[in-house]
DNA sequence: GGCATGTAAAGTGCATACAGTTTAACCTCT
DNA sequence: AGAGGTTAAACTGTATGCACTTTACATGCC
């Protein structure tokens, strides 16, 4: 059915486009935390062999979307709370350091290529939850590659989508509307060019964003069981075990 | 003859362990930047099929330390200039965090083995330049892994690896006499616990080590040709045309 | 009914085979 | 000898096959 076309790009690679519709499904939450990606039903849905899509899980796991355990099957990843915060954190730090080298920097072009996106993020407000949360997380994404340090493009992007995946796991209804004047408010800046303002703004609204999706360890929704139940289960008398990857 | 042992890690993942021996042997310019990585020669050296080395190699080329392009022979990655100066950039926000977040809490166990690894850098110190180079880097992943944060230890470790490459590509004779002090400076500052005080001295260590190997577009020392007659070619008129990866 | 156990199905790990592409050698013609 | 073209070798891209592991199910025992 929606096969993929391959004479569209001659040689195109194929793990390429394979990563770039799951990581969509994933942020979108077509696929949810902890849905199984077996590599067979992959390639046959793209028309391609277990190699390939086994490449792409490969790709996924080290962008951090994608959980990979010996012999077993993928699934989509689900952050824990701590690894959010810490996304967050970090993605704080990577974003000012974008709005700094943008600020006062832009072309009209941009700034006007941004104002429609934050246009058709205002369009999408009433759609689902998760085609918002997509278009919020694409226009950081967009902003960092403005600055075209490939680099910085590439640690956003990839904890920029982290992100989104875990607003889709923690957050409540999720309030958008003001986030979305926030992105004007970030636009207006960079354009004036104030610097140490608009890394001031960029700090706070994703602090915001944080706070509000994280509010005090909210539980993730549903899911896994033992998750769910290990808040209720009794701490065996030892500090908690410190589990990293 | 160094066939590795397979049975010494009954399941263990092949494809980690090439990761790390590649990964070693660049940053410690083993394998200069340029080199060339044939899948199936890697396949050889390590005892596996190319199946196993190409997997390795897609996660090194995420990693960016080398470069995959298609149909044609993996290479060892050679930064430019620009990309070395983003890198630096990020790096200082990263590292910034990273002892803003250990400030103070570092147990006397960590402490100590951070001591004993600048020993090991100073005894370093008149050995072969790469050998001191990989340690000054592996300091700075060392104090990373220490934040338990999962992201921010890969994200350290992978620009702190490119970093290090670059510096193998860029810089002189290398003093590392400086960097060696500024590291126990930024130790004992971290036993201190003044937060702020540590974070200016880490800006400050590595606003230097860039500026010592990058001052002002230093060309990198020989290799390929193209490169080092780009800057005398005639440019066509036209604006250098903005090639990013 | 509940639990253990064995067995088939599903799935991954890996090597290998083959087709297509690039690179290098060689040969020819001037 | 040098330029250009032609063929072989070297590699990569991808599919497929087989062995091994995990998971699900059904069967049997209590």
């Amino acid at each position: 059915m929606t096969r993929e076309d391959n004479r569209s790009r001659p040689a195109t690679d194929r793990v390429g486009t394979i990563c770039r519709a799951l990581r969509r499904a994933i942020i979108e939450q077509a696929l949810e935390p902890g849905a199984k990606l077996p590599e067979d039903a992959l390639g046959e849905r793209f028309g391609v062999s277990r190699t390939i899509a086994r490449h792409a899980l490969g790709q996924l796991a080290a962008e951090g979307l994608v959980e990979l355990r010996r012999n077993r099957i993928a699934v989509v990843a689900t952050p824990s709370w701590q690894v959010a915060r810490d996304a967050f954190d970090i993605r704080i730090e990577l974003e000012r350091l974008v709005v700094r080298q943008l600020a006062g920097r832009l072309t009209k072009a941009q700034i006007a290529e941004l104002h429609a996106h934050v246009d058709a993020e205002d369009e999408a407000r009433n759609g689902p939850d998760a085609i918002s949360i997509r278009l919020a997380t694409e226009f950081h994404i967009l902003l960092a590659s403005m600055t075209e340090s490939p680099i910085l493009i590439r640690y956003v992007s990839e904890i920029a989508y982290r992100c989104c995946l875990t607003l889709s796991l923690f957050s409540r209804p999720h309030s958008s509307e003001c986030a979305i004047n926030e992105h004007r408010l970030l636009i207006d800046a960079l354009a004036k060019g104030d610097a140490e303002a608009v890394m001031a703004l960029m700090h706070h609204h994703l602090d915001s964003v944080a706070s509000r999706a994280l509010v005090a360890q909210t539980r993730p929704r549903g899911r896994d069981i033992m998750d769910i139940l290990a808040p209720y289960a009794e701490p065996p008398r030892a500090a908690r075990a410190k589990a990293v990857g």
